[in-house]
DNA sequence: TGACTCCTTGCACATATGTTCAGAGTGCTT
DNA sequence: AAGCACTCTGAACATATGTGCAAGGAGTCA
């Protein structure tokens, strides 16, 4: 065997997959796997992690669809939404419930998003914990667009937004829109002003036609308010505002009441986020969903009509529909 | 909490969705389950066994589809044929091969079979190695057909064929179309009568609708022959005559020779096998090859045009290249 | 009810896998 | 060539997982 040896000589990834091969078809252990590949089990051990950290392997679960969970047909009779309830132990932590639920959702957003796409994201904790458990999956000429501005008065919370978002353009190879405007204008003038620009109207130009959405929720008044709500974007008579005018929550930034109302929301005049109406346009709208606290402001953006699929924690869901 | 407990009660299928839920998606380990299902460890790694044998988790390597190995992208060059190449050490035996080879399909033919789908099956010692590791899928309206007859004239090949179909139709939760003739008739003329019985007519009219067919190639006067011509099918005076016709191998037991061409060779006329016509209007033309004593034979089969995707071990594959 | 089979469970042990760490290799700078 | 920063390796250890087995139901039958 002169030169047409084993695999053409491509690299490490190369062993990734043969060793993925081996395991998780074949049923290799991963000392024969070492023998063929002659090199040490440590090895194999490590070629197998790289190999399901960058998405070479790919793990689903199918619940045989004539079985969606109790809970999850409830929500879809009641709301018209494709709900993934996910397993999370009662007595755990509002941290564990978040970092449960951006894992299981990092894993499966995968099937969500495709070459060719534009897909919408919003900022915050939730997507922040999301953002850090992406499985990588190879797209061509994908688009991410941020859904509202993230500057705010006093800290550097572009950064913030930024990194978030770059994990996502980097996890799918997909181009990245950011959007270098405050969460808020001071004067609703200047926004009016603003999205004449170029440059703008070709974001919000994406923004219209997004093929996915991406986003949590916001809960100002409960006991575990969001990102957006301590991190300085809102001061003390904003949130009385808000508070008066009945606002239960809000998506990317977008406040709305318990039926789903904006109108006569002051904030919203200046907030950057998208028209819920373009939202209301995406054909997938995903929202996701961990900790009871943020029921009620779900409750407000399911009357709004903009969630088609929600991933929620089970705690959270039995929650929602009592 | 009455009755509104965590999963509807549905039955120990839905543990194992959760426990696979929770171990595949969410990085639990087996301890950490066995505590929220109130069960014990031991009991855990039984519920994501039986998982994964009964399909519930579906676990797949996606190989960047811009590195194609050197040898699959030469023959698709070469013979116009999408190649899987399966590592498998080259010291390994024949039996190991197949056995490999076997399970490697067995874990991925779901891809190519769905509902509503006819699916025509050959029989033989390939088709035997990858019955026994078919990953279950749930399918509606989905058909199997039998591609030629199975009887033969000393022993029961039609319970070994039998049992070969019907792992496959339990698999994949499809109807069974037997086909209850002989492998080879003694007269062509029996075999045009019984063509235009009713029963049979439905059944080569399957065979014609076929989505996609499933076999290996026999490989008559190699090492290592295959089942057909060591399982009393044919007579010493047969092989003679197949010898004299040029023949190097056959699917479904209809023959061809090296360069595909199929006339003049008698036994075609008394055999079962679909007409290799019929084979090639199938829109997806599985062939399976462990063992490099079915290289020649499978030089016929794709001289002949036989197949779309081919399932071969590395080691053939290379011999198959030169 | 008692005898029986069949199935399930958890324990204890045997294997298999993940991870730390010290050392070897590589490429770059001086 | 020496120094340095870096990455990769395999041995040894720490965990996690798979499995034989005996014990405990649940159902059936006489």
């Amino acid at each position: 065997m002169p030169h047409s040896n084993d695999p053409p000589l491509s690299d490490r990834t190369n062993d990734a997959l043969t060793a993925a091969q081996l395991y998780y078809v074949q049923d290799l252990t991963m000392e024969a796997i070492a023998q063929e590949l002659h090199t040490s089990r440590s090895s194999v051990s490590r070629l197998l992690s790289q190999a399901r950290a960058s998405g070479l392997v790919d793990i689903q679960i199918r619940s045989p669809l004539d079985a969606p969970s109790r809970v999850e047909k409830l929500i879809l009779d009641r709301f018209q939404v494709t709900a993934h309830v996910l397993p999370v132990p009662d007595h755990a932590s509002d941290v564990d419930r978040l970092e449960r639920v951006a894992l299981s959702v990092a894993r499966i957003l995968g099937e969500f998003f495709d070459s060719n796409m534009i897909m919408g994201i919003a900022w915050g904790s939730t997507m922040n914990a999301v953002s850090r458990h992406l499985t990588p999956k190879r797209t061509h000429n994908a688009q991410i667009v941020q859904l509202n501005g993230a500057g705010n008065t006093r800290s550097t919370g572009l950064d913030y937004a930024n990194e978030i978002l770059r994990r996502f353009s980097n996890a799918y190879d997909a181009r990245l829109e950011q959007f270098p405007v405050p969460t808020f204008f001071d004067d609703p003038a200047t926004r009016t002003a603003y999205w004449r620009e170029r440059g703008l109207r070709r974001l919000l130009e994406m923004q219209g036609n997004m093929d996915v959405a991406l986003f949590s929720v916001g809960s100002p008044f409960s006991m575990v308010p969001s990102h957006v709500y301590v991190g300085g974007y809102l001061d003390d008579d904003e949130l009385a505002a808000l508070s008066d005018a009945g606002v239960v929550g809000d998506v990317a930034t977008v406040f709305y009441r318990a039926d789903g109302s904006t109108d006569g929301i002051p904030l919203n005049d200046r907030g950057t986020g998208p028209e819920l109406s373009v939202l209301r346009r995406t054909p997938r709208r995903i929202c996701v969903v961990a900790g009871s606290s943020k029921v009620d402001s779900l409750r407000g953006a399911l009357a709004a009509g903009l969630i088609t699929d929600l991933f929620i924690d089970e705690g959270t869901a039995r929650a929602l529909v009592e």
